[in-house]
RNA sequence: GGAGGGGUCGCAUAGCCAGGUCUAGUGCGGCCGCCUGCUAAGCGGCUCUAGGGGGUUAUUCCUCUAGCGCGGGUUCAAAUCCCGCCCCCUCCGCCA
Protein backbone atom coordinates (compact mmCIF):
# COMPACT_ATOMS: atom_id res chain seq x y z
CA UNK A 1 0.00 0.00 0.00
CA UNK A 2 1.17 3.79 -0.74
CA UNK A 3 0.83 6.59 1.72
CA UNK A 4 -2.01 8.15 1.76
CA UNK A 5 -0.14 11.73 2.50
CA UNK A 6 2.43 10.85 -0.52
CA UNK A 7 -1.11 11.17 -2.75
CA UNK A 8 -2.68 14.00 -0.79
CA UNK A 9 -0.01 15.90 -1.23
CA UNK A 10 2.14 14.92 -4.71
CA UNK A 11 -0.87 12.94 -6.67
CA UNK A 12 1.44 13.71 -9.88
CA UNK A 13 3.81 11.57 -8.48
CA UNK A 14 1.56 8.47 -8.25
CA UNK A 15 -0.32 9.18 -11.50
CA UNK A 16 3.57 9.59 -13.03
CA UNK A 17 3.77 5.55 -11.79
CA UNK A 18 0.56 4.68 -13.34
CA UNK A 19 1.02 5.93 -16.93
CA UNK A 20 5.15 4.24 -16.52
CA UNK A 21 3.21 0.82 -15.85
CA UNK A 22 0.97 1.29 -18.57
CA UNK A 23 -2.76 2.21 -16.03
CA UNK A 24 -5.23 4.15 -16.20
CA UNK A 25 -4.69 7.46 -13.26
CA UNK A 26 -8.41 7.74 -13.03
CA UNK A 27 -7.95 5.76 -8.82
CA UNK A 28 -5.95 9.02 -7.76
CA UNK A 29 -8.44 11.40 -8.25
CA UNK A 30 -11.16 8.91 -6.93
CA UNK A 31 -8.74 8.84 -3.74
CA UNK A 32 -8.20 12.53 -3.66
CA UNK A 33 -11.84 13.12 -3.43
CA UNK A 34 -12.56 10.27 -0.80
CA UNK A 35 -9.63 11.58 0.81
CA UNK A 36 -10.75 15.28 1.58
CA UNK A 37 -14.65 14.23 2.24
CA UNK A 38 -13.49 11.43 4.96
CA UNK A 39 -11.37 13.89 6.80
CA UNK A 40 -14.15 16.60 6.43
CA UNK A 41 -16.75 14.32 8.27
CA UNK A 42 -13.98 12.64 10.94
CA UNK A 43 -13.23 16.63 12.37
CA UNK A 44 -17.10 16.71 12.61
CA UNK A 45 -17.46 13.43 13.94
CA UNK A 46 -14.57 13.70 16.43
CA UNK A 47 -16.04 17.29 17.60
CA UNK A 48 -19.26 15.56 18.32
CA UNK A 49 -17.50 13.00 20.59
CA UNK A 50 -15.81 15.72 22.20
CA UNK A 51 -19.44 17.45 22.97
CA UNK A 52 -20.59 13.62 24.27
CA UNK A 53 -17.62 13.01 26.33
CA UNK A 54 -17.60 16.24 28.08
CA UNK A 55 -21.54 16.20 28.66
CA UNK A 56 -21.46 12.74 29.90
CA UNK A 57 -18.71 13.48 32.66
CA UNK A 58 -21.02 16.76 33.49
CA UNK A 59 -24.37 14.38 34.07
CA UNK A 60 -21.90 12.03 36.51
CA UNK A 61 -20.80 15.29 38.62
CA UNK A 62 -24.51 16.35 38.59
CA UNK A 63 -26.72 15.61 41.66
CA UNK A 64 -30.09 17.21 40.62
CA UNK A 65 -32.28 14.94 39.07
CA UNK A 66 -34.24 16.55 36.61
CA UNK A 67 -30.85 18.46 35.36
CA UNK A 68 -29.66 15.18 34.65
CA UNK A 69 -32.34 14.07 32.57
CA UNK A 70 -32.70 17.49 30.49
CA UNK A 71 -28.61 16.72 29.62
CA UNK A 72 -29.22 13.26 28.78
CA UNK A 73 -31.90 14.54 26.29
CA UNK A 74 -29.55 16.79 25.00
CA UNK A 75 -27.03 13.54 24.87
CA UNK A 76 -29.39 11.52 23.32
CA UNK A 77 -29.84 14.13 20.06
CA UNK A 78 -25.98 14.22 19.60
CA UNK A 79 -25.96 10.53 20.11
CA UNK A 80 -27.86 10.65 16.58
CA UNK A 81 -25.88 12.22 14.86
CA UNK A 82 -22.95 10.84 15.66
CA UNK A 83 -24.29 7.48 15.11
CA UNK A 84 -25.15 8.62 11.11
CA UNK A 85 -21.74 10.65 11.14
CA UNK A 86 -19.85 7.32 12.16
CA UNK A 87 -21.83 4.91 9.54
CA UNK A 88 -20.69 7.78 6.52
CA UNK A 89 -17.15 8.04 7.82
CA UNK A 90 -16.81 3.90 7.96
CA UNK A 91 -18.25 3.82 4.46
CA UNK A 92 -15.95 6.22 2.91
CA UNK A 93 -12.89 4.33 4.90
CA UNK A 94 -13.76 1.42 3.57
CA UNK A 95 -13.88 3.14 -0.35
CA UNK A 96 -10.72 4.70 0.41
CA UNK A 97 -9.10 1.48 1.44
CA UNK A 98 -10.42 -0.53 -1.03
CA UNK A 99 -9.01 2.10 -3.78
CA UNK A 100 -5.84 2.04 -1.69
CA UNK A 101 -5.79 -1.51 -2.43
CA UNK A 102 -5.68 -1.37 -6.04
CA UNK A 103 -2.87 1.24 -5.91
CA UNK A 104 0.21 -0.82 -6.66
CA UNK A 105 3.88 0.37 -6.05
CA UNK A 106 5.67 3.16 -7.63
CA UNK A 107 8.51 2.02 -9.72
CA UNK A 108 12.17 2.65 -9.08
CA UNK A 109 13.34 6.08 -11.19
CA UNK A 110 16.39 4.36 -13.25
CA UNK A 111 13.48 1.19 -13.85
CA UNK A 112 13.34 1.21 -17.69
CA UNK A 113 10.37 1.99 -19.45
CA UNK A 114 8.32 -0.46 -21.11
CA UNK A 115 4.97 -1.31 -22.51
CA UNK A 116 5.05 -5.53 -21.70
CA UNK A 117 7.74 -8.09 -20.94
CA UNK A 118 8.96 -7.67 -24.21
CA UNK A 119 10.78 -4.55 -23.07
CA UNK A 120 12.22 -6.25 -20.24
CA UNK A 121 16.35 -5.52 -20.50
CA UNK A 122 18.81 -8.16 -20.54
CA UNK A 123 21.70 -7.01 -18.43
CA UNK A 124 23.77 -9.56 -18.57
CA UNK A 125 24.33 -13.76 -19.88
CA UNK A 126 26.46 -15.45 -17.61
CA UNK A 127 28.01 -19.38 -18.83
CA UNK A 128 28.40 -20.59 -22.08
CA UNK A 129 25.36 -22.92 -23.71
CA UNK A 130 26.67 -26.28 -23.78
CA UNK A 131 26.92 -27.69 -27.67
CA UNK A 132 25.57 -31.01 -27.74
CA UNK A 133 26.46 -33.74 -30.09
CA UNK A 134 23.32 -35.37 -29.78
CA UNK A 135 19.56 -33.90 -29.56
CA UNK A 136 18.78 -32.80 -26.13
CA UNK A 137 15.56 -34.18 -24.81
CA UNK A 138 13.00 -32.07 -23.03
CA UNK A 139 12.91 -33.03 -19.51
CA UNK A 140 9.57 -34.48 -19.68
CA UNK A 141 10.74 -36.57 -22.52
CA UNK A 142 13.90 -37.66 -20.62
CA UNK A 143 12.02 -38.24 -17.20
CA UNK A 144 9.06 -40.50 -18.45
CA UNK A 145 11.49 -42.62 -19.98
CA UNK A 146 13.58 -42.82 -17.20
CA UNK A 147 10.40 -43.88 -15.11
CA UNK A 148 11.39 -41.10 -12.65
CA UNK A 149 8.73 -38.58 -13.41
CA UNK A 150 5.08 -39.86 -13.93
CA UNK A 151 2.54 -36.97 -15.31
CA UNK A 152 -0.65 -39.82 -15.33
CA UNK A 153 -0.30 -40.80 -12.02
CA UNK A 154 -0.75 -36.94 -11.05
CA UNK A 155 -3.51 -36.73 -12.95
CA UNK A 156 -4.67 -39.68 -11.60
CA UNK A 157 -4.08 -38.53 -7.66
CA UNK A 158 -4.87 -34.62 -7.71
CA UNK A 159 -5.92 -34.08 -11.55
CA UNK A 160 -4.96 -32.26 -14.17
CA UNK A 161 -0.90 -29.96 -13.48
CA UNK A 162 -0.38 -32.63 -11.39
CA UNK A 163 2.56 -35.07 -11.63
CA UNK A 164 4.62 -37.53 -9.49
CA UNK A 165 8.45 -38.14 -9.14
CA UNK A 166 10.11 -41.02 -7.51
CA UNK A 167 13.47 -42.72 -6.90
CA UNK A 168 16.50 -40.67 -8.08
CA UNK A 169 14.60 -37.73 -9.33
CA UNK A 170 12.94 -37.33 -6.28
CA UNK A 171 16.08 -37.85 -4.19
CA UNK A 172 17.05 -35.05 -6.38
CA UNK A 173 14.26 -33.18 -5.17
CA UNK A 174 14.61 -33.46 -1.58
CA UNK A 175 18.52 -32.91 -1.83
CA UNK A 176 18.66 -29.64 -4.28
CA UNK A 177 15.91 -28.00 -1.31
CA UNK A 178 18.30 -28.86 0.86
CA UNK A 179 21.47 -27.67 -0.67
CA UNK A 180 19.69 -24.33 -1.35
CA UNK A 181 18.52 -23.63 2.04
CA UNK A 182 22.33 -24.55 3.16
CA UNK A 183 23.26 -22.40 1.03
CA UNK A 184 21.45 -19.14 2.20
CA UNK A 185 22.45 -20.39 5.56
CA UNK A 186 26.05 -20.44 5.00
CA UNK A 187 25.79 -16.71 3.54
CA UNK A 188 23.45 -15.38 6.65
CA UNK A 189 19.93 -15.65 6.12
CA UNK A 190 18.18 -17.72 9.04
CA UNK A 191 15.60 -20.90 8.03
CA UNK A 192 12.10 -20.83 8.75
CA UNK A 193 9.73 -23.66 9.46
CA UNK A 194 6.46 -22.44 8.43
CA UNK A 195 2.76 -22.81 8.24
CA UNK A 196 1.72 -23.55 4.68
CA UNK A 197 -1.81 -21.83 5.12
CA UNK A 198 -2.04 -18.19 7.00
CA UNK A 199 -4.84 -16.26 7.50
CA UNK A 200 -6.95 -13.97 5.14
CA UNK A 201 -5.17 -10.73 7.26
CA UNK A 202 -1.84 -11.55 6.25
CA UNK A 203 -2.84 -12.26 2.16
CA UNK A 204 -4.22 -9.06 2.67
CA UNK A 205 -0.89 -7.46 4.38
CA UNK A 206 1.26 -9.62 1.74
CA UNK A 207 -0.55 -7.61 -0.67
CA UNK A 208 -1.62 -10.93 -1.91
CA UNK A 209 -5.27 -9.98 -1.38
CA UNK A 210 -7.34 -8.77 -2.99
CA UNK A 211 -5.89 -8.67 -6.22
CA UNK A 212 -5.34 -12.68 -6.19
CA UNK A 213 -8.21 -14.09 -4.74
CA UNK A 214 -8.86 -15.98 -7.87
CA UNK A 215 -5.39 -17.74 -7.90
CA UNK A 216 -5.47 -18.63 -3.96
CA UNK A 217 -6.79 -22.07 -2.58
CA UNK A 218 -9.02 -22.04 0.14
CA UNK A 219 -10.37 -23.73 3.44
CA UNK A 220 -14.11 -22.59 3.56
CA UNK A 221 -14.47 -23.58 7.06
CA UNK A 222 -11.74 -21.77 8.42
CA UNK A 223 -9.91 -18.48 7.45
CA UNK A 224 -7.06 -20.92 6.02
CA UNK A 225 -5.35 -19.87 2.61
CA UNK A 226 -2.34 -21.98 0.76
CA UNK A 227 0.44 -20.06 0.78
CA UNK A 228 1.26 -19.42 -3.17
CA UNK A 229 4.82 -18.78 -2.02
CA UNK A 230 6.54 -18.06 1.25
CA UNK A 231 7.24 -14.78 0.84
CA UNK A 232 3.28 -14.38 1.97
CA UNK A 233 4.16 -15.90 5.63
CA UNK A 234 8.10 -14.56 5.69
CA UNK A 235 5.59 -11.12 5.87
CA UNK A 236 3.41 -12.13 8.42
CA UNK A 237 5.97 -12.98 10.47
CA UNK A 238 6.32 -9.76 11.70
CA UNK A 239 3.10 -7.99 11.02
CA UNK A 240 2.28 -5.13 13.67
CA UNK A 241 5.52 -5.37 14.72
CA UNK A 242 8.51 -2.44 15.87
CA UNK A 243 11.90 -3.93 15.39
CA UNK A 244 15.44 -2.88 16.86
CA UNK A 245 17.15 -0.75 14.22
CA UNK A 246 20.17 -2.60 15.38
CA UNK A 247 19.06 -5.82 14.04
CA UNK A 248 18.17 -5.00 10.75
CA UNK A 249 18.82 -5.94 8.06
CA UNK A 250 17.22 -9.60 8.85
CA UNK A 251 17.67 -12.21 6.09
CA UNK A 252 15.17 -15.30 6.25
CA UNK A 253 15.09 -18.09 4.35
CA UNK A 254 11.93 -20.76 4.03
CA UNK A 255 11.29 -23.40 1.77
CA UNK A 256 7.06 -24.32 1.21
CA UNK A 257 5.26 -26.01 -1.26
CA UNK A 258 3.76 -23.18 -3.22
CA UNK A 259 -0.33 -23.35 -4.30
CA UNK A 260 -1.48 -21.38 -7.49
CA UNK A 261 -4.44 -21.70 -9.27
CA UNK A 262 -3.44 -20.29 -12.61
CA UNK A 263 -5.74 -21.83 -14.67
CA UNK A 264 -4.28 -21.31 -18.26
CA UNK A 265 -4.95 -23.36 -21.25
CA UNK A 266 -3.05 -26.41 -21.74
CA UNK A 267 -0.31 -26.73 -24.18
CA UNK A 268 3.41 -24.96 -24.26
CA UNK A 269 3.20 -22.93 -21.46
CA UNK A 270 2.24 -25.50 -19.14
CA UNK A 271 4.08 -28.80 -20.55
CA UNK A 272 6.01 -30.40 -18.39
CA UNK A 273 6.43 -29.71 -14.87
CA UNK A 274 7.17 -25.86 -15.72
CA UNK A 275 3.62 -24.93 -14.04
CA UNK A 276 1.85 -27.37 -11.53
CA UNK A 277 -0.59 -25.93 -9.60
CA UNK A 278 1.63 -27.30 -6.55
CA UNK A 279 5.47 -26.52 -6.15
CA UNK A 280 8.45 -27.00 -4.45
CA UNK A 281 9.99 -23.12 -3.80
CA UNK A 282 12.91 -22.19 -1.49
CA UNK A 283 12.61 -18.01 -0.41
CA UNK A 284 14.62 -15.38 0.39
CA UNK A 285 13.57 -12.61 1.71
CA UNK A 286 14.73 -9.24 4.06
CA UNK A 287 13.75 -6.74 6.27
CA UNK A 288 16.40 -3.82 6.40
CA UNK A 289 16.22 0.58 6.62
CA UNK A 290 15.03 2.31 3.44
CA UNK A 291 18.12 3.72 3.06
CA UNK A 292 20.00 0.13 2.26
CA UNK A 293 17.15 -1.36 0.46
CA UNK A 294 18.86 -0.62 -3.03
CA UNK A 295 22.28 -2.33 -2.20
CA UNK A 296 20.39 -5.60 -0.21
CA UNK A 297 18.80 -5.78 -3.66
CA UNK A 298 21.82 -6.29 -5.11
CA UNK A 299 23.20 -8.70 -2.54
CA UNK A 300 20.19 -10.88 -2.77
CA UNK A 301 20.97 -10.87 -6.92
CA UNK A 302 24.43 -11.67 -5.66
CA UNK A 303 23.42 -14.58 -3.54
CA UNK A 304 21.01 -16.30 -6.12
CA UNK A 305 23.75 -16.19 -8.96
CA UNK A 306 25.88 -17.58 -6.72
CA UNK A 307 23.74 -20.78 -6.64
CA UNK A 308 23.43 -20.73 -10.59
CA UNK A 309 27.21 -20.27 -10.57
CA UNK A 310 27.99 -23.21 -8.47
CA UNK A 311 25.37 -25.49 -10.20
CA UNK A 312 27.21 -25.13 -13.12
CA UNK A 313 23.81 -23.95 -15.49
CA UNK A 314 24.19 -21.20 -17.93
CA UNK A 315 21.41 -17.74 -16.83
CA UNK A 316 21.08 -14.29 -17.42
CA UNK A 317 19.67 -11.59 -15.60
CA UNK A 318 16.75 -9.08 -16.33
CA UNK A 319 15.83 -6.13 -15.46
CA UNK A 320 11.86 -5.93 -15.79
CA UNK A 321 10.33 -2.80 -17.30
CA UNK A 322 7.53 -0.47 -15.74
CA UNK A 323 4.94 -2.09 -17.62
CA UNK A 324 5.89 -6.06 -16.35
CA UNK A 325 6.60 -5.05 -12.92
CA UNK A 326 5.04 -6.76 -10.34
CA UNK A 327 2.13 -4.42 -8.03
CA UNK A 328 4.12 -4.66 -5.18
CA UNK A 329 7.30 -4.23 -6.50
CA UNK A 330 9.65 -1.09 -7.51
CA UNK A 331 12.57 -2.88 -8.90
CA UNK A 332 12.57 -6.93 -10.15
CA UNK A 333 15.27 -8.24 -11.46
CA UNK A 334 14.36 -11.83 -13.01
CA UNK A 335 16.81 -14.72 -13.07
CA UNK A 336 16.47 -17.14 -16.21
CA UNK A 337 18.08 -20.21 -16.49
CA UNK A 338 19.04 -21.80 -20.43
CA UNK A 339 16.81 -25.40 -20.59
CA UNK A 340 18.09 -26.33 -23.66
CA UNK A 341 15.67 -29.64 -24.03
CA UNK A 342 12.83 -27.23 -24.81
CA UNK A 343 14.90 -24.30 -26.04
CA UNK A 344 13.51 -21.49 -23.56
CA UNK A 345 15.30 -19.00 -20.68
CA UNK A 346 13.48 -20.54 -18.03
CA UNK A 347 12.34 -17.73 -14.72
CA UNK A 348 13.48 -19.50 -11.73
CA UNK A 349 14.13 -16.54 -9.24
CA UNK A 350 12.77 -13.06 -9.34
CA UNK A 351 14.22 -10.89 -6.82
CA UNK A 352 11.84 -7.34 -5.92
CA UNK A 353 12.63 -4.54 -3.90
CA UNK A 354 9.42 -3.47 -2.30
CA UNK A 355 10.27 -0.93 -0.29
CA UNK A 356 7.58 0.43 2.44
CA UNK A 357 4.93 -1.17 0.13
CA UNK A 358 4.20 -4.56 2.63
CA UNK A 359 5.30 -2.82 5.31
CA UNK A 360 2.76 -0.34 5.41
CA UNK A 361 -0.01 -2.86 4.46
CA UNK A 362 1.46 -5.28 7.41
CA UNK A 363 2.38 -2.56 9.90
CA UNK A 364 5.81 -3.34 10.18
CA UNK A 365 8.07 -1.30 11.66
CA UNK A 366 11.80 -0.35 13.49
CA UNK A 367 12.94 2.11 16.04
CA UNK A 368 16.13 3.82 15.00
CA UNK A 369 17.07 3.81 18.85
CA UNK A 370 15.70 3.24 22.07
CA UNK A 371 12.99 6.48 21.61
CA UNK A 372 12.63 7.44 18.11
CA UNK A 373 9.59 7.31 16.19
CA UNK A 374 8.88 3.97 14.53
CA UNK A 375 9.89 4.02 10.79
CA UNK A 376 8.41 1.37 8.48
CA UNK A 377 11.14 -0.77 6.93
CA UNK A 378 11.62 -1.91 3.65
CA UNK A 379 11.27 -5.42 2.24
CA UNK A 380 12.75 -7.66 -0.35
CA UNK A 381 11.99 -10.58 -1.87
CA UNK A 382 13.40 -13.57 -4.08
CA UNK A 383 13.18 -17.15 -5.22
CA UNK A 384 16.30 -19.09 -4.37
CA UNK A 385 14.77 -21.10 -6.23
CA UNK A 386 12.15 -22.48 -7.61
CA UNK A 387 12.65 -26.26 -7.36
CA UNK A 388 10.75 -27.85 -10.51
CA UNK A 389 12.40 -25.36 -12.94
CA UNK A 390 15.56 -25.64 -11.41
CA UNK A 391 15.18 -29.55 -11.79
CA UNK A 392 14.12 -29.14 -15.54
CA UNK A 393 17.71 -26.88 -16.22
CA UNK A 394 19.42 -29.83 -14.08
CA UNK A 395 17.94 -32.35 -16.07
CA UNK A 396 18.60 -30.74 -19.73
CA UNK A 397 21.87 -29.50 -19.19
CA UNK A 398 23.24 -32.41 -17.38
CA UNK A 399 21.65 -35.17 -19.97
CA UNK A 400 23.93 -37.48 -21.39
CA UNK A 401 23.49 -39.50 -24.79
CA UNK A 402 22.49 -42.60 -23.67
CA UNK A 403 19.22 -41.08 -21.56
CA UNK A 404 21.14 -41.02 -18.11
CA UNK A 405 22.00 -37.44 -15.94
CA UNK A 406 25.18 -36.20 -14.28
CA UNK A 407 24.43 -35.11 -10.73
CA UNK A 408 25.78 -31.57 -10.75
CA UNK A 409 28.94 -31.86 -8.32
CA UNK A 410 27.88 -29.70 -5.63
CA UNK A 411 24.26 -31.67 -5.45
CA UNK A 412 26.15 -34.88 -5.01
CA UNK A 413 26.75 -35.21 -1.29
CA UNK A 414 23.27 -34.55 -0.71
CA UNK A 415 21.48 -36.40 -3.57
CA UNK A 416 24.28 -39.24 -2.86
CA UNK A 417 23.98 -40.41 -6.26
CA UNK A 418 27.03 -39.38 -9.42
CA UNK A 419 24.03 -40.05 -11.49
CA UNK A 420 20.37 -40.54 -12.55
CA UNK A 421 19.79 -43.58 -14.85
C1' G B 1 -16.17 -31.69 21.65
C1' G B 2 -17.18 -30.72 27.39
C1' A B 3 -15.99 -28.13 32.27
C1' G B 4 -13.21 -24.39 34.70
C1' G B 5 -9.54 -20.26 34.71
C1' G B 6 -7.41 -16.37 31.91
C1' G B 7 -6.13 -12.30 27.69
C1' U B 8 -5.08 -4.68 30.71
C1' C B 9 -0.13 1.01 28.11
C1' G B 10 7.99 -3.24 26.91
C1' C B 11 7.58 -7.31 31.17
C1' A B 12 4.71 -8.42 35.69
C1' U B 13 0.31 -7.11 38.08
C1' A B 14 -4.16 -3.98 40.24
C1' G B 15 -8.83 -2.22 38.50
C1' C B 16 -14.20 -5.75 36.65
C1' C B 17 -18.49 -8.44 41.49
C1' A B 18 -21.33 -2.76 43.22
C1' G B 19 -20.40 1.49 35.15
C1' G B 20 -18.67 7.93 36.18
C1' U B 21 -12.27 11.99 39.59
C1' C B 22 -9.48 5.49 35.09
C1' U B 23 -6.53 11.59 32.28
C1' A B 24 -5.98 3.04 33.52
C1' G B 25 -2.73 2.68 39.48
C1' U B 26 1.74 0.00 41.21
C1' G B 27 6.46 -2.75 40.66
C1' C B 28 10.37 -3.98 37.24
C1' G B 29 12.87 -2.31 32.99
C1' G B 30 14.26 2.03 30.05
C1' C B 31 15.46 7.52 29.39
C1' C B 32 16.86 12.43 31.62
C1' G B 33 18.47 15.14 35.77
C1' C B 34 20.19 15.84 41.03
C1' C B 35 23.50 13.93 44.62
C1' U B 36 28.42 11.57 44.60
C1' G B 37 36.29 10.73 44.50
C1' C B 38 34.20 6.37 41.15
C1' U B 39 30.32 2.72 41.17
C1' A B 40 26.04 1.37 43.63
C1' A B 41 22.17 3.15 46.51
C1' G B 42 18.98 7.31 47.21
C1' C B 43 15.90 11.49 45.36
C1' G B 44 12.96 14.06 41.36
C1' G B 45 10.86 13.93 36.48
C1' C B 46 9.58 11.28 32.01
C1' U B 47 7.70 6.66 29.51
C1' C B 48 2.55 3.37 24.08
C1' U B 49 0.37 3.60 19.11
C1' A B 50 -2.55 5.54 15.22
C1' G B 51 -5.56 9.33 13.09
C1' G B 52 -7.76 14.42 12.63
C1' G B 53 -7.41 19.83 13.41
C1' G B 54 -4.39 24.15 14.50
C1' G B 55 0.16 26.96 15.19
C1' U B 56 5.20 26.68 13.30
C1' U B 57 7.55 24.94 9.09
C1' A B 58 11.66 20.14 7.39
C1' U B 59 13.37 20.30 15.37
C1' U B 60 9.12 20.92 18.12
C1' C B 61 4.42 22.68 20.40
C1' C B 62 -1.05 22.92 21.44
C1' U B 63 -5.65 20.30 21.00
C1' C B 64 -9.21 16.57 19.94
C1' U B 65 -10.55 11.39 18.65
C1' A B 66 -9.71 6.14 18.94
C1' G B 67 -7.38 1.80 21.16
C1' C B 68 -7.75 -2.60 27.88
C1' G B 69 -7.72 -10.08 22.70
C1' C B 70 -11.44 -9.23 18.17
C1' G B 71 -16.51 -7.85 16.71
C1' G B 72 -21.37 -6.38 18.15
C1' G B 73 -25.05 -4.65 21.95
C1' U B 74 -27.04 -1.90 26.43
C1' U B 75 -26.24 3.22 28.47
C1' C B 76 -25.92 10.19 28.85
C1' A B 77 -21.34 7.34 29.98
C1' A B 78 -18.13 0.67 29.27
C1' A B 79 -11.45 -1.95 31.01
C1' U B 80 -16.01 -2.67 34.09
C1' C B 81 -22.63 -5.12 32.22
C1' C B 82 -24.73 -8.49 27.98
C1' C B 83 -24.01 -11.53 23.28
C1' G B 84 -20.83 -13.87 19.53
C1' C B 85 -15.91 -15.17 18.05
C1' C B 86 -10.44 -15.95 18.50
C1' C B 87 -6.27 -17.33 21.38
C1' C B 88 -3.67 -19.27 25.91
C1' C B 89 -3.61 -22.45 30.54
C1' U B 90 -5.68 -26.78 33.63
C1' C B 91 -8.67 -31.12 33.58
C1' C B 92 -11.97 -34.68 30.91
C1' G B 93 -13.41 -36.95 26.29
C1' C B 94 -11.98 -38.16 21.17
C1' C B 95 -8.15 -39.15 17.50
C1' A B 96 -3.24 -40.52 16.55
Amino acid sequence: MNDIRLIREKPEVMREALAKRQMDTAPVDRILALDEERRAKLSELEALRAQRNSASKEIGRMKEQAQRETMKDQVRVINIQIDALDTLVGELDAQLQEAMYELPNIPDADVPIGKDDSENVVIKTVGTLREFAFTPLPHYELGTKLGYLDFERGVKLAGTRFYVTSGPLAKLQRGLIQWLLDHHIARGYREFGLPFMTKEEIMLGAGQLPKFRENLYHDVERDAWFVPTAEIPLTGLHMNDILNGDDLPLNYTAYTPCFRKENLAAGKDTRGIKRGFQFDKVEMYKYCKPEDSEQELQNMVADIEDILVQLQIPYRVKELCTGDLGANSTKTYDLEVWAPGIGEWLEVSSASNVRDFQARRSNIRFRRAPGAKPEFVHTLNGSGLGVPRTMIAILENYQQEDDWIEVPQVLREYVRLDAIK
